[in-house]
DNA sequence: GAGTTTATCACACAATTGTGTGATATCTGA
DNA sequence: TCAGATATCACACAATTGTGTGATAAACTC
């Protein structure tokens, strides 16, 4: 029997070898490779075949959620698993839309982690134990993020977000900036919109969730 | 040669299980339990004994700081390593003040690991790779957190912070505790001083950091 | 049972944030 | 080359947050 070719994506080194051990004790499986961020997992791609993608959502460089859309855009083949800590209803909305197969959360056990590849090897969608496929529907059908994708947030805009969230004012941020007070707003405002937000405590928690800061 | 007897502490469960998978293969390495918060570590530590505590910083129930006054206060010779994403310089402050030995963070390798709790169990302060003996002792120095120790937050405020982090406003945190704004500014106005905050935003980040909602 | 911590509230005021609306210049990709 | 995205700014105003100060009662702690 051919091996399930496993690719694993996590920053955290740690988290590699530990998932690297599990799925190795499993005779179907084989991890092929890992890799600390999104754009590594781009490069592994052009190199060498993968049948699964267990990818960590919070990276640096390239998220998970951009990441997914790269993958399945030039390798809609592979299967990708997201693996997080984050349970937010419009995370996992967006992860459907970019063409996830899947979603575990990291406190699922490692049979269940084993199980998924093999599901979603099969093309079987893979939830987290405490989410029923209603919920998933109803969270899919929700007023959240709008008809498009997931929002572009932009350079100037991530700046801000940063500033924000070390504390600083808005005139602090104008100054850090070398702009006026009301374009810091404006990019404020923006990323409300953008992120789905009611103020500045949501979008930084968003933006931690994120990884885009 | 005795083993190592090594307790494992971390909320997910797939963490646990790496971790597990990595030590197991150590042969001078034992891992004599797992445990999912602090509270966990304190029941396991009454029946069994323990070289070498691996802890997550961030769990719910008890977190990694809690845990490890309570374990140094009670079984001093446990030596604690804190396993971490963070790396924020008032929390390795607040660890070394607690009694941890070591503090490593999530992305250090297995091989680091493995030595790190070598290390450990001979007495040895164990550091992540890339914080010199120097960083810590500035940070020790500086006037990060007041005189005192940990700022013990209560669960009324934890109430506050969760609902804060929600993206609630101040009257409609009132209206869901069935109390006054004024009291929530209150709480709020203590929390700053407490988690040495400038705003919500910084006080919810931290709070995220600490693992306390 | 005296002292401390926790939780509650008031009032007033300053500072900051968030919103509505509209505008201009540059850059960028199709 | 032209529409759309990005980045900039203005002005006004509403809403919310944060600060200073002081007070009371219950619970917990030594």
């Amino acid at each position: 029997m051919e091996k399930i070719k496993v690719l694993l994506a996590d920053d955290h080194q740690i988290m590699l070898d530990g998932l690297k051990a599990i799925l190795s004790k499993d005779k179907s499986i084989h991890v092929v490779g890992t890799a600390n961020h999104g754009l590594e997992v781009l490069e592994f791609l052009k190199k060498e075949p993968v049948d699964v993608l267990l990818l960590d959502l919070q990276m640096p460089v390239m998220d998970g959620l951009e990441t997914t859309m790269h993958v399945k855009k030039s390798y809609p083949d592979v299967q990708v698993i997201m693996l997080t800590t984050n349970d937010e209803g419009s995370i996992i909305t967006s992860l459907f839309k970019v063409g996830a197969t899947g979603y575990l959360l990291k406190n699922a056990s490692k049979e269940y982690l084993i199980q998924g590849i093999k599901d979603a090897f099969e093309g079987k969608k893979v939830l987290s134990p405490h989410l029923t496929e209603k919920m998933i529907e109803s969270l899919s059908e929700g007023p959240k993020i709008k008809p498009g994708d997931i929002p572009k947030i932009t350079k100037r805009e991530i700046e801000v977000v940063k500033l924000i969230a070390q504390e600083l004012t808005t005139q602090e941020i104008a100054d850090a900036l070398f702009v006026s007070t009301n374009t810091v707003a404006t990019h404020k405002r923006n990323l409300f919109v953008k992120m789905d937000v009611k103020n500045s405590v949501g979008m930084v928690k968003k933006a931690v969730d994120w990884g885009l800061i």
